[in-house]
DNA sequence: CCCCAGTCCTGCGGGC
DNA sequence: TGCCCGCAGGACTGGG
């Protein structure tokens, strides 16, 4: 489930591959259906083989690489995509490998178990209809208070769903929104328009801890090890969680209440009834 | 504007 | 011990 955090980590593990040149661009053969990519990719590959790599960025919970041509590939990992720098293609599901000239670092691949992620190539006037401020709000880590307030004062929706939604802010999700709703002592529920400027800076001020803190320790790894930095090695911030996953457990601020699992949106959402309130 | 159910896909854990 | 079912949820779509 990467989220900012976990795709930030592998923005910084693969920034070794500015100013290297695509030496290659393949898909392996697997026994799995294959993921999307966007063009086909004999198209991408002609268009970046022989390009250098400009720049790596992030666009919320997807990794940017730009090409001197200005396309750039946009990796998408959704539910269990990630990020691999010299790592061996035995590892199965392997859907995509760039390799680089020179090195090391000599190669990218991208794998996903459930294959729900998405490869594409864009153009500068795709990426701003795709990923431009219409579809992706500022993200996590640079959103201010009153921009996050402004964007989601007069929302009548309950703040942990609010908070999901990319076109409001990119780059939390299903587990972060749990985290920092915890720390803000913020009940779930919470109807955003009912919200006053003292929850607003709450909440971001919760938002860049609970993120910034996880970029630290790399994100965090699940019992499903789907998730790990670039060398395969996992993340550190699931020692660091409150509430996810944590429900009938005692609630580790308070010692007192018991952690509640409830669902939003189709989703969980998992927070302290005793600490968390507003609702 | 917002909500909901369904879609993609695989691994895993609960229940029997 | 083994099998089946449902769940995990990011992003998107279609209908209300």
């Amino acid at each position: 489930m990467p989220e900012l955090p976990e795709v930030e980590t592998m923005r910084r593990g693969i920034a070794g591959i500015v100013g290297r040149t695509v030496a290659s661009f393949d898909r392996p053969r697997s026994k799995q259906a294959p993921i999307r990519f966007e063009p086909e990719p004999a198209v991408i590959r002609r268009k970046v083989l022989g390009r250098r790599v400009a720049a790596v960025g992030r666009a919320g919970k997807r990794v940017v690489i730009e090409f001197d041509s200005a396309d750039r590939l946009v990796i998408e990992p959704r539910m269990t995509g990630r990020l691999l720098v010299d790592q061996p293609v035995d590892l199965g599901y392997i859907r995509m490998v760039l390799e680089l000239d020179g090195g090391p670092p000599h190669r990218v691949l991208f794998r996903d178990v459930r294959g729900l992620g998405v490869v594409r190539l864009l153009n500068p006037a795709e990426f701003e209809r795709e990923l431009g401020p219409d579809r992706l709000g500022p993200d996590a880590l640079e959103i201010s208070i009153d921009e996050l307030a402004s964007r989601l004062g007069r929302s009548r929706r309950p703040i942990k769903v609010a908070l999901l939604d990319q076109r409001v802010l990119a780059g939390v999700g299903n587990l972060y929104a749990s985290e920092i709703l915890h720390r803000a002592k913020l009940h779930p529920a919470a109807v955003c328009s009912e919200l006053k400027p003292r929850h607003w800076r709450l909440v971001h001020a919760s938002m860049i801890e609970v993120l910034a803190e996880a970029v630290r320790l790399q994100g965090s790894t699940l019992s499903d090890g789907t998730y790990g930095n670039v060398s395969n090695q996992p993340g550190g911030y699931q020692d660091s969680h409150r509430v996810y996953q944590r429900d009938g457990q005692p609630c580790l601020q308070c010692g007192r209440g018991q952690i509640v699992r409830l669902v939003q949106a189709q989703r969980s959402t998992f927070f302290c009834p005793r600490c968390q309130k507003g609702a």
